[in-house]
DNA sequence: CGCCTCCTGCCTATATTTTAACAATCATTC
DNA sequence: GAATGATTGTTAAAATATAGGCAGGAGGCG
């Protein structure tokens, strides 16, 4: 497998957005497609699709087109989204607790197995099954439970410290919801999800827009 | 202000990193700074931090540095942190909850105005100081109120219909948490967070990194 | 069967983004 | 007040990503 080694970002990114339009597709009861119609779907141009799609195989068949089912299967497998994982989240805040409920997820076999805080209130309490627990019980949580990913939903003060805690035991995959970012060893994946940043780059646009507005008027 | 017309997004992605970072700076009481100790704080290299910054102008000073609180202000105007936004939520579930709660925003001024949602069970509960109504009152709201920015965190099936509504009612800025892309006219802005992709991404490369890690034994 | 249309896979060209290099400039030191 | 070291702004080069173009294969149709 290693030709994934030199896949770039923006291939993966593009990657689960391929695999949505696919999963409308199959909804609709259509089986057979080619690139220019997820061209028309994406935004993306069907040169590009193709070239994506290229990276791990040709899944299409010339003159013909790919088969629906057969490339959603083949980008699952690629993705990884033909297996289990378990998770825990650690914060559990508003965040922490949106993520434990959120149901978006179903495409695949993602498990919310525990949450941890440090606050008594919340310690107990169950969402969706999962339980949440101590902070303080979280390395002897982990050194039991064989754990995939952990979110990390906790204030920006602690959450390098809980990173490092977590990949102390073993953790190498995180999805990071604190508005910092983590310095972590080259064998951790850190996907962060910083809602600022975010925001801030819709305001530019926002303010962007107004400003060609008025300059128009 | 037409040189901000061809700033790339990448550039534009960047800026609110700086952004924290020279908060950060500021906090520590770090009054002047370089290219190359942002390059060590952000990652990005020293050279992609000085041709960012000059897409806006000179904010350095040749043979010294830049001053941080100058340079952070320099920024905010340029995202337009320094205004104050209305925001609105439609949905007010898991995820619209957690926006509303959510206190990462305090940098600018973004007020979360109202809530809108279906449910006559959320109706009429508050979220600091914001009111859950009822989306069948979202036009008539819109028309009294100026709102900047709306979010959608409906389910998918109903986000291109709110957002079209939300777009009638004179919105030009949509933050998108629904798992879908919406097709909007050229003079909407909408950023996406799509927790589904990011999720997907995560595990492709946690999928990767084990690969490797057994092919080492 | 031959022709036409459509579509992939691949190869090439273009565009964009990132990195590197360097002259100009400033504060500091001796 | 001249030399030094640090650092910017800017230009050029390299790397990367995207788009375009085409040969060849597949199916459909008369």
């Amino acid at each position: 497998m290693d030709k994934h080694d030199r896949i770039s970002p923006a291939v993966i990114r593009r990657l689960p957005k391929y695999y949505r339009y696919l999963g409308e597709l199959t909804k609709m009861g259509i089986n057979k497609t080619s690139s220019r119609e997820l061209s028309e779907m994406t935004g993306f141009s069907a040169s590009q699709i193709r070239q994506d799609l290229n990276n791990f195989g040709g899944f299409g068949q010339q003159g013909f087109g790919y088969d629906v089912e057969n490339l959603r299967n083949e980008i699952a497998k690629i993705l990884g989204l033909d297996n289990k994982y378990k998770i825990i989240i650690v914060g559990a805040g508003n965040i922490g607790q949106a993520i434990a409920n959120y149901t978006g997820f179903y495409e695949a076999d993602y498990e919310v197995v525990a949450l941890f805080d440090k606050n008594p209130k919340l310690i107990g309490m169950s969402i969706r099954n999962a339980m949440i627990m101590d902070s303080d019980d979280l390395e002897d949580f982990l050194e039991k439970e064989k754990i995939d990913i952990a979110v990390i939903c906790t204030p920006k003060s602690v959450s390098q410290q809980v990173a490092e805690q977590l990949v102390r035991c073993g953790i190498h995959a995180i999805w990071n919801f604190a508005p910092k970012d983590l310095k972590m060893p080259e064998n951790v994946h850190v996907e962060n999800v910083h809602l600022n940043e975010s925001l801030f780059s819709l305001t530019y646009y926002y303010n962007r827009m107004n400003r060609e507005k008025n300059k128009n008027e």
